[in-house]
Formats: structure tokens, sequence, C-alpha cells
DNA sequence: CCTCACCTGACAGCAGCCTGAACCGCTTAC
DNA sequence: GTAAGCGGTTCAGGCTGCTGTCAGGTGAGG
């Protein structure tokens, strides 16, 4: 696979350079979006490493860019910011997976291995959760074989109950999935988006525990 | 990460566990389903491994009676056979991934890998007192292997006598722990709330030292 | 046998939750 | 430039079932 790592900062760079060559795949590493639109135009990538933070600019920038060419270059973005905002503007933007600074180099060997995978036509291993079906390195969701399409929020969401199964989540700790850390938020935002991921996933989907949160139903719906 | 090996064939299974304990876990391998029904009652596993022929039943049957008990821990299946049939009804039996003989070790430890990747959350560590088994972060409790469901305040309640097994809690401090400090309550809440948790949790989970308070047993009841 | 502490079924009231609908801002299509 | 579409947020009204209270029952202790 041949692989586009977009970045700055040299010490990085070079640990994922020989980390993703390790694992057998080709790696142009370039370290601003200038040498990075050349690069696109005149190679054809099976994924993309984005750094945010570029002499030259934003990744933002060159991703949505990128995307309005009609590219579908899988792309992962590497940023160091923690932050939801990003995480999901990163989706919007047309990004397809996220690793945040300091991220273990086996960490990245995995995602990278997922999109080979998908590349070469094997899909990624499924999650099942009752009648649902989760591609977590695609971001992709079938109910009773039916695709779903979840939007950035919601995925976000989501994701947060997949790290264990049957793990309660709080309001507050939902709240932080999306939004800034600390924001108050003092509508009942959270529990809209339960009931459109209920509507999405299956009423039974999401189960909630009163006066405490709110949990994935692991069991049959 | 600790996995459960269900695998009567020595050769293979040997291999299997040395090739998971070299990636880093920690493998208990049984070689029935005897044991296996032992092994998830006694310990908590992220991970099974389940052959399908095995010299006291099918695969299947342990697979359907763990996750009628409400088990979601993630099983990849191991069998000879490549029957499409046979994939389906496992993963509606709950499978979470499927690993037909013969396989390469290294695949394998991916899937093993993407096992771990996806639980990366630490399980929280379960509290067995007599039939019962609370995990007290996700605010779950099973009773003989079935789920309990406590209210905000049955769990506040509870969540007192699970700080100090089998000490003596006083009706005041028990008042405390439902409502603001000083707090003057004149009716019989309390022993509204432990009748509560009895029909819930057994009827001797909680023992009544008449003029004291109550105490949890922490024996079998 | 009496007393008192404790137990528990029943119930009204309301906190917490659900969801349809409207609104706003942003993006896309023409 | 304008219209249409979509996602995100807020609000209001309705519903569910938790909570606290009471009353009548039970049983331990003397």
């Amino acid at each position: 696979m041949r692989v586009l790592l977009v970045e700055d900062t040299t010490g990085l760079g070079e640990a994922v350079r020989d980390q993703i060559s390790e694992d057998g795949h080709a790696v142009d590493w370039v370290q601003s979006l200038g040498f990075a639109e050349t690069s696109v135009k005149t190679t054809t990538y099976n994924l993309i490493l984005l750094d945010l933070m570029l002499p030259d600019g934003h990744g933002f920038d060159f991703l949505k860019k990128l995307r309005a060419t009609g590219d579908a270059t899988p792309v992962i973005i590497l940023t160091a910011r923690d932050q939801v905002s990003d995480r999901i503007a990163g989706l919007n933007a047309g990004a397809d997976d996220y690793l945040v600074k300091p991220f273990d180099l086996s960490e990245l060997s995995a995602r990278v291995a997922a999109v080979a995978r998908r590349y070469r036509g094997n899909p990624n291993p499924l999650v099942r959760i009752g009648d649902l079906e989760v591609d977590l390195g695609d971001h992709r969701i079938s109910r009773n074989g039916q695709p779903v399409e979840l939007t950035a929020r919601e995925w976000a969401l989501f994701e947060g109950f997949l790290q264990r199964p049957g793990i309660l989540l709080s309001r507050s700790q939902l709240e932080d999935r999306l939004y800034e850390f600390g924001a108050e938020i003092e509508s009942n935002t959270i529990e809209v988006y339960i009931s459109r991921l209920r509507k999405k996933l299956g009423r039974d989907a999401i189960v909630t525990v009163r006066g405490m949160g709110y949990r994935l139903n692991s069991y049959d719906h």
C-alpha cells in the first residue's frame, strides 16, 4: 500500500515513517501542505496520514480541497488536540479516522492495517451488538443487513458506548464527547440525540438508566 | 487482556496459547465446555476463543447460554468447518468473529489485537458477595447470573453497604446517603428501601440488627 | 400475651425522560 | 443570488415509573 504522511515534526515523522514501512507499506513523507498537494497530484495514494497544524496552513483546508476534487482516498488525521470540536470537524471535513497525539505506534499500525484490509477487499472485523453490525474502522453500521447512516455527532455519541460492552455513560460523560471539556449545556440535547440514535438503531438499542445515564443494550432487541 | 481458550486439540491449543501469551495476554486454556463454564463464572475475560466441536458438547450451546446470562464478552469462534451456514449460525448465536482452521497464527494475533483495541478500556473489577456480582463502575448487579435492576435511590443505599461489607450501618447513616446532610426524615423510608432491596437481591442479603441498624450479609444467602 | 420495632403492599404526586416540531446556520445546487 | 436541503439545537407537551408516605401486618423479646 502507498501511504502519504503529512507531518512537520521531524521526530514524530521519522517514527511514523519507520513504523509504516516496517509494516510493509511504501511511505512518502512531506512536511507541508504545499508538498502534499503536489504529491497527490502526481501519485495515487491508498491512505493519507494528515497532521493538522502545519507551517503553511491547516490540514482541514487541504482535506476539504482534496474532497472537493472528488478524491476519496482514506484520510486519518493526526492531531495533538484532544478537542472534540476538532474531531467532529475532522469527520465533517471528510476524514475517515483520527489519532490523538501522543498515540501508540501499534495503534497507528492497527488503523493503517484496517485501511489496508479494506483496500484489499477484506472487510474489517465487525462488532455485533444485537441486530447491529458495527465496522469501527470504517465508521459504518448496518442493522439487519441494512446500512444505517449516522451524522458526525451521532457517531461521536455512539462510539462512546462501544468502548466496553455494557458501559454506563452518564449524561456529563456524553456531553464531554460532544462538546469542549467542561462545556455546560442546559438543554436536553443529549436526550434528543439518544432519541435519534434509537430511531436509527432500534428502540431498545440504548437503555435508559434513570437518574444515572444510558447504556448500550448488548442483548437482542 | 485476559483470554479464555476453549480448545480440545492438544497441539493446536498449545500453539494458540503460546502465540497469545507471546502477544502479551494472559491465557486460560480449558479443553471442555464444562471447564469453560466454571471459568467464566469465576473470572471475567476480555475475550473467549471458542472451538465448536468439543468432547462434551457443541460450542454454540455454550455461547448461547453465555449470552442468555447477559454476558457480552467478545467471542471468536475457531472451527474446522468452512460452511457458510455454520458461519451465519455462529454470528447469530452471538459470536463476534470467526476463524476457519487451519488459520495462520499471525492472523489470529491480528484478530485478538483488534479485540484488544476495541476494548482497551479495562473492565471494572467485580465484587462478589454471596450470589451477587457487582460492577461498581457500571452500576450493574447480577444475581446468579441474572441481571438485577436497581433504581438510583436503591443503588445509593446499596453502595453504602458495599464500601464496608459486613459493617453495621445505622438508620441515620443510611439517611445521610440518600438525602442532603442533616435532612431529617420522620417516615420509614429507609425501611421501605431495605424491603425493596431485599426483594431484588434476596431476602437474606441484608440483615436487620434490631435497634441498631442493618448490615450486608457477606456469606451465602 | 403484650409491646414495640420492623416489614411491606398500595398509591398519589412529580421528577426525569421522550419526542415531534420549529428554528437557525451552513452548505450545495442551480 | 437564491432556494433547497441538512445537521444541530432548543422548546413544549406528554408520559412513565420512581419516590416518599401511610396503614395494616408480622414477629422478636420480655
